[in-house]
DNA sequence: GTAATATATGAGCAGTTGTTCATATATTCA
DNA sequence: TGAATATATGAACAACTGCTCATATATTAC
């Protein structure tokens, strides 16, 4: 099947979302439900200045969406879209 | 849902290999059949040896198979876990 | 107001990636 | 055998990525 430039070009960067481990743990852990930055960090033993570095590039791809409350800042998934490809992945990885 | 490191960077390096334009035109090809490297470099218009080198990586990846006949070398979707990725990102890309 | 806390952001840097170019290998044909 | 064809491979290089570190912003508590 033919694909034009634009779409190989926006599946590439749909793709390049889940290409970075950090991201994947990132996303098992919203897969639960919605988590601060600094819990996540916690979690992921990364530096919350890296985890949020990343949740803004999964941010600007609408990969999860951010909930303000008093100085934290909760996020979550956004689409049920990633969780599809998550596990899809996910299935690949297991018994592949 | 907590995820292994080992996981995750498998899920990583899986997504990976569709996180490159050139990588997802080569696989929109090879889902009508298989094709010689040649005649994908033609129909996407780059290098024979940067499309080599790419299908070298899909071939690691597991993604591609070649078959060789005579001095030509056909490469054809190994797996139809990742027809299903590339439909479900597609679509995700579509109507996202 | 100041201090403390939670997150975001920009610069800088090391590591990775995708390409080109030159060269190597393998196969067919004369 | 030697020339032509098809693909593969290694080196080199520019572009990109993900991190750290320092700093900025925003909110709460005092």
């Amino acid at each position: 099947m033919k694909l034009s430039e634009l779409k190989a070009i926006q599946l590439a960067e749909l793709f390049s979302a889940l290409s970075d481990a950090s991201r994947v743990r990132i996303i098992s852990l919203l897969l639960d439900g919605e988590m601060g930055v600094g819990a996540l960090a916690e979690k992921l033993n990364m530096t919350e200045s890296a985890v949020s570095h990343q949740l803004r590039g999964l941010r600007q791809m609408r990969f999860v969406r951010a909930r303000k409350a008093g100085r934290q800042v909760f996020y979550r998934l956004d689409d049920d879209h990633v969780e599809k490809l998550y596990r899809m992945g996910l299935e690949h990885v297991q018994h592949g």
